[in-house]
DNA sequence: AAGAAGATTCCG
DNA sequence: GGAATCTTCTTT
């Protein structure tokens, strides 16, 4: 089990109450769970400019043998940590001049991961515009390239550790109702599987409509 | 060595 | 609808 984390100013006190990181045994299990248990919990980065944190509200699901997955052609230098022990970051470079950035689930060896799509914004709203450049809230996450801006992180946070500070997911209080599932954006392989989740209620996903798939 | 595609975003 | 922009991987 993962401490508590230490607090480091009244503000960041009065965001997490006494919330917990997330085990590292949280991420061990199938990646389909991870990604809809990751729904409701909360991303957090205290970066030397400023503490950010959203509440997560769309993930994706690549799986190993999944065409659209970066580990499905074996391992390779840039999706090493995919094959890693779960719980780290695997922060990747795309289209020229965006990142992703993905947790890794199960054990060792096994090539999976779950994209963080959209969040809502929670904490450190003000630095998350500047960053971004955008006013508006429903533009600052929502969308994995701009979360990824938003939250300050960068490719050095591939491998990060997901359990302790600066970068970590914590507990977000409650068990949210009301998952969509969905296929995924973007691709092209695979596209016809429902490996998408998102929460039905929130503002703040990147995109609503798209090919909805059985379960509501 | 060269080429094509890419888990996106923003602008026109 | 299409450009921006460059790394990574695959194919010659």
């Amino acid at each position: 089990m993962a401490g508590e984390f230490s607090l480091k100013s009244n503000s960041e006190l009065s965001f997490y109450g006494n919330k917990k990181i997330l085990p590292r045994s949280f991420y061990r299990r199938d990646t389909v769970t991870v990604a809809r248990e990751l729904l409701g919990h909360y991303l957090v980065h205290q970066s030397p400019d400023g503490l950010t944190a959203g509440r997560i509200v769309e993930t994706e699901a690549y799986l190993q043998g999944d065409p659209a997955c970066h580990a499905s052609r074996g391992m390779t230098p840039r999706n090493r940590v995919m094959f890693g022990p779960q719980g780290y970051a695997y922060v990747y470079f795309i289209y020229g001049m965006y990142y992703c950035f993905n947790v890794v689930t199960r054990d060792e060896g096994v090539g999976e991961a779950v994209l963080i799509r959209a969040l809502e914004p929670a904490a450190g709203i003000a630095l998350m515009k500047s960053r971004r450049r955008r006013e508006k809230i429903n533009e600052l996450c929502s969308g994995p390239a701009r979360l990824v801006q938003a939250m300050g992180i960068t490719r050095e946070h591939n491998g990060a550790d997901l359990t302790r500070e600066p970068l970590f997911i914590c507990h977000g209080g409650t068990m949210p109702a009301g998952i969509v599932t969905t296929t995924r954006i973007g691709i092209r392989a695979g596209s016809e599987l429902p490996l998408r989740f998102y929460l039905r209620e929130s503002a703040f996903v990147s995109k609503k409509e798209h090919k909805s798939h059985g379960k509501k």
